[in-house]
DNA sequence: CGCCCCATTGAGACGGCTCAACTTGCGTGG
DNA sequence: CCACGCAAGTTGAGCCGTCTCAATGGGGCG
């Protein structure tokens, strides 16, 4: 992309105000409007269906983009809350989708970015389907540490923006046993645990407990 | 679309020869150049990781569009095999590009697509993290008697295209427990199993047990 | 007919859930 | 300053649903 159309995306971006922890960017049914991009804190999206079972989604880290959902309806099909006070961009969809169609490199880059996401989303399938306790929760520290890493911190200290209860309700697990998990990782010295910071000992023996198992 | 745009969609795909029980479309790594439409029979896409697991991520029946997993990497992100001796329709994917910016509504529709596939993953998820073996079957006979019932056939009397291996598989049951709930769904008189044909004699019974309950 | 594959059914093992008690950190108010 | 309540996390004991292992029953096909 050249300086040009850099400036035109720039240009349709809004800045939004700081979001408080608790607070929602949308809810499920609200009317698809724009996508939305992190750029400080944490995001964490979940459905809730009619019986008030909750299922997160996914987390959202600075540099990540969500709110993928919701094109096909026009409504939003999940809920997106922020978990610590966090700034967003907003970027209107309709403005990208005009630009697209100026811009090939960008209709590419949106199609990328989905087919991402469908990606990550089949490999939490498998996650969720075929890994037992220990290998859901490394899957996830793994998963942090990479993301963490690519933002230039530390891949071996990281702190979980999320609780012990986000956490088990997006591995499928109490929060027990995400509780009796971290300890026993902690007994065997591949983590070190102390609240929402954990420090990683032992990259390649808790890349090894990944696969799957059940 | 007018008259017009739909002949130039239509002049970029290319049916395809059909595809035997077992063949596969394309497998992971293979590149990426094309998405496809069933027309006839039926298709699963799955994952294949290091140490050999298999997690199915999709079926997928006529009139319904795979393979957008791999546009982010150029390479596809999982394997494809028909089912059951199947039709479908090859889409290039660069022609779909190249058309969108001629054609908005086709860019919209196409993103609407990928949009919808994220949403049916997170409902997949949801399924997988928080509902019992009962409520995972459920889930998908209901899915697949709504999906039948588009095309016109009995949403009441279906047949299976699939294996108790590939059902197990797909919703992270062993296929024991999927023969078990079967039977168990049966003796209850929600549905009538003889092998693979299924006639659902209760949906509304059969709904209400899809809620998430573990 | 005999073979093989798929499906069904049973018995026992085990991982994660449930229920419950206890700890820790934090904010509020006396 | 401490007392108190509250929310989040940890740990233990027992239970339950699904897995594992094993045996048996068809159905299609050479």
């Amino acid at each position: 992309m050249d300086i040009k159309d850099i400036d035109k995306v720039d240009n349709i971006i809004k800045r939004s105000r700081p979001i408080q922890a608790g607070e929602h960017i949308y809810r499920t049914g609200d009317g698809f409007t724009s996508i939305f991009a992190v750029r400080s804190g944490s995001i964490k999206t979940y459905l809730l269906d009619d019986d008030g079972v909750e299922q997160m989604t996914g987390f959202y880290l600075p540099g990540e983009i969500l709110g993928f959902d919701g094109i096909g309806t026009e409504k939003h099909g999940c809920n997106v809350m922020a978990m610590e006070t966090s700034t967003v961009c907003e970027i209107p969809f309709e403005r990208i989708e005009e630009l697209s169609l100026q811009i090939p490199v960008l209709q590419r880059h949106f199609f990328q970015l989905m087919s991402q996401q469908i990606e990550a989303d089949h490999q939490m399938m498998l996650t969720l389907s075929k890994k037992n306790a220990e290998g859901r929760v490394a899957t996830l520290l793994i998963s942090l540490s990479r993301r963490f890493g690519r933002r230039n911190l530390s891949p071996n200290s990281l702190r979980l923006p999320m609780s012990r209860m986000d956490i088990g309700n997006f591995l499928g697990l109490t929060i027990e046993t995400v509780s009796r998990t971290f300890s026993r990782l902690q007994k065997e010295g591949l983590i070190k645990v102390d609240g929402r910071e954990i420090h990683i000992n032992d990259h390649e023996q808790l890349r090894s407990i990944c696969h799957a198992a059940k």
